[in-house]
DNA sequence: GTGAAAGCGCTAACAC
DNA sequence: GTGTTAGCGCTTTCAC
C-alpha cells in the first residue's frame, strides 16, 4: 500500500502526494473547475446561487477528484459545527433509543450530525459529557431530564448553545423542553384503575432513587389513588434495575405484604411483564383478581397473554418536536416563543385491566 | 437577552465582547498564565511534560476563565478529529443499542466521541451516512454487517480510515471485523433441538429479504437440521418487522401448515415470545408438545413462562473488542495482525426446550 | 521545558 | 454571480 504510493510519488510532479497522498481540498476542485474556492464553497452550501455553468463544472470536478468536504474545517470557519450532542442515560433503554433514532433521522435531513453520550444515570458523568459536548461547539444540545448537577446547568447556560431537555416536564427548563409530566402518568394509571372499580392498589418500581422519573410516576399514582378513594395505595421499590425478573420479585413481595390487592401499576412494561408471568405461575387470574397496568407500551405489551394495558409515551414525537425546536432556533435567533412542548401520553387499554 | 448584552458592551472596554462576548481561547489562558499558547496546548494533551509551575499556573487560568477547549479547531490542526462514526441499522434494535452503548463508554475513556447514524436497513442510506462520516475526518468508522453497496466499500477503502465491521462474520472484511457467524447460530439452534430429540422443526423469521443476518441464521438452521436427520425442516418468513405480534402470527401459520411440528426456532426472541404467548392461548404445552428456541437473550427471556431457551449474542463484547481494535490501530499504524475477532455466542438452555 | 511561526481547509464579509 | 482577503482556534515542527 505504502510502496504503491511511493512509486506514484516518484513519477509524479510534486503537486500531489508530497509525503502521504495529500488530501483533495476545495482549492483543488476550484482549480479543476476554473473557479475560485469561495464559489465552490457557495455551490456546496447554496447550489442555486451559483450560475448553472459554474455549478456543472464544479460538480464534474468534485466527481473527478472524489472530493470529500472537510466539515471540521467548515465548522471552525463558521464557528458552528453542524453537530447536535445528545445526552441520555442509555440507548439500551428502549425509550431513549426511540427518541435518539428519530432525532438522528430528523436532524440528518437538515445535515446535522448526532453525537451520542450516555450518563448511565450519573450526574457526574453527565456533567463531564456536557463539558465535552461544548468543546465541539455544537449547534445544539439535547439532554434527558430536568434535574442536573449545578455545574452542568451553569455550563449550559453560559454556553449560549440551544438546549432541549427531553422526556420530562414539570420544573423550569434551562432553555427549551419537550416531554410530558411523569406525575400525570402515575395519576392517569391510578385514575384508570379506580374507574375500573379497583380499590386496593400497589405501585411497583425499581431503582427509584436514581430514576427519579419513575419516582415521579409513583408519587402521582399514590396521590391520585388516595384522593380518589382507594382503600389501599402503596408503593414498593427494589434497588435493582427494572428488569422483567425484578417484576416477578416485586409482584411476589406485593402479594405477600398485601394479599388482598386488586390492582397493580408498574413503573414500566418490563416490570409489568414480569408481574404477568409471575401471576401465570401462581394462577392469579388477570384481570379478574388483579388488574395490571404498565408504562411504555413496549413491543410485547399488545401481544402478551393477556394483553397488557399500558401508558404509551411518545418517544418518536419527542424526537421530532425536539428537532423542530432546534431547527427553528437555529434559523431564527430570537425565537422566544414556545419553549416547552407537552407531548402528552396515551393510556392504552387492553385485557389486563 | 440581547438588550442585556448591549448594555454590558457599552460600558466595557473593547477587549471582551466586541459584538458578541468573544469566546475564551487558548491564547487567553496563555496570557493569563504568562506562558505561550503552545505550552497550554501541550499541558492539555500531555500534562506531565510541562513543568509543575507552569502547569499550576495554566490550571488556575483555565479555572478562572472557564476555558472550554475547541475540539473543532484541534481536529483541523491535527488532521484527525477524535470522532468515531458508528453506523448501524437502528438503535431501536436492542442488539445494536447494547453495542453502541458499550462502544461509547469504551471510546469515551480514550476521549473519543461517537457520532451515530441509522441506515434503517437501506444500503443507499448507508452510503450517504458513510460519505458524511468521512467528512468529519473520523479517527475510525464502525459499521454493522459485511454487506454494503459497492460505492460504500470504495469510499471506505479509499479513505484509509480504520474500519470495523461488526455483528457479522463470514465474508472478507474491508479492514477489521468483530462478530460471529449467523449461520453458526442457526446451526447451533438446530443442533440443540436435534439433541433434545426433536425431529420436525420450523424456523420462523421476519423480513428476511432485508435482514440478511436473519436469513443466514435460517440457512444454517435448515442445513444442519437436514444433515442431522430431521424428518422435517422448513423456514417460514413474514415480510413484516420482527415483532412479538408477528411471532404469534408465524406460529399460527407454522402449526397450520405442519400440525405435527415438535420444535420451533425463531429468528429472534421477540418472535419467540410471540410464539410462546400464542402457544399459551392455544394450550399448546411448551416444551412437551413444542420445543422453542429464540435468539438474543432479550430481557424477558429468562423470566418468561416457561423461561425461554435462546442464543445469546455478546453485544457488549462486540463493543469492547471493537474499541480495542480501533484504539490499537490508532496507537500503531502498521498493526497488521488480528483483523478479525470471533466473539462467538452462547446457547442458553432454559425450560422451553 | 518553552516559544515562535506556519499552517490545517474552510467560510464569510466585502468588493468587483 | 464571482473572487479576494482574512481569519476561525488550535497543533506542530523546530529552534532555543
Amino acid at each position: 500500500m505504502d510502496a504503491n504510493l511511493k512509486s506514484i510519488g516518484t513519477a509524479e510532479r510534486s503537486t500531489r502526494s508530497r509525503r502521504k497522498s495529500r488530501r483533495v481540498t476545495m482549492s483543488d476542485v476550484a482549480d479543476r473547475a476554473s473557479v475560485s474556492p469561495s464559489t465552490v464553497s457557495l455551490y456546496l452550501r447554496k447550489p442555486e446561487t451559483v450560475s448553472p455553468a459554474a455549478g456543472q463544472a464544479i460538480a464534474k470536478a468534485i466527481e473527478a477528484l472524489d472530493y470529500v468536504p472537510n466539515f471540521v474545517a467548515g465548522g471552525l470557519a463558521a464557528a458552528s459545527s453542524r453537530v447536535v450532542s445528545v445526552i441520555v442515560p442509555s440507548v439500551r433503554n428502549a425509550f431513549f433509543a426511540e427518541t435518539v433514532a428519530t432525532l438522528q433521522a430528523e436532524l440528518g435531513k437538515a445535515r446535522l450530525q448526532v453525537m451520542l453520550g450516555h450518563t448511565e444515570y450519573s450526574e457526574r458523568e453527565e456533567e463531564s459529557l456536557v463539558r465535552t459536548a461544548l468543546s465541539w461547539a455544537p449547534a445544539g444540545i439535547v439532554i434527558a431530564g430536568l434535574a442536573h448537577a449545578p455545574g452542568t446547568i451553569k455550563l449550559l447556560r453560559a454556553s449560549r448553545v440551544p438546549v432541549v431537555e427531553i422526556w420530562e416536564l414539570g420544573a423550569t427548563p434551562i432553555d427549551m423542553a419537550v416531554g410530558f409530566s411523569h406525575r400525570q402518568v402515575g395519576a392517569a394509571a391510578a385514575d384508570h384503575l379506580i374507574r375500573r372499580g379497583r380499590k386496593r392498589m400497589a405501585f411497583l418500581g425499581a431503582r427509584m432513587q436514581e430514576d427519579h422519573r419513575a419516582a415521579q410516576r409513583a408519587e402521582g399514582f399514590l396521590a391520585t389513588a388516595r384522593e380518589n378513594g382507594a382503600e389501599l395505595a402503596v408503593s414498593i421499590n427494589q434497588p435493582a434495575p427494572a428488569t422483567v425478573e425484578v417484576g416477578g420479585v416485586l409482584l411476589a413481595q406485593a402479594l405477600q405484604q398485601h394479599p388482598d390487592l386488586d390492582a397493580i401499576a408498574c413503573s414500566n412494561d418490563h416490570l409489568a411483564l414480569g408481574a404477568l408471568f409471575e401471576c401465570q405461575r401462581r394462577n392469579v387470574p388477570i384481570p379478574e383478581q388483579l388488574a395490571l397496568i404498565g408504562f411504555g407500551d413496549l413491543p410485547f405489551a399488545s401481544a402478551a397473554n393477556p394483553s397488557l394495558t399500558t401508558i404509551r409515551p411518545p418517544g418518536d414525537l419527542i424526537g421530532r418536536e425536539t428537532a423542530r425546536l432546534l431547527l427553528a432556533r437555529m434559523g431564527d435567533e430570537d425565537k422566544g416563543a414556545e419553549q416547552v412542548v407537552d407531548t402528552h401520553f396515551v393510556v392504552v387499554q387492553r385485557q389486563s385491566t
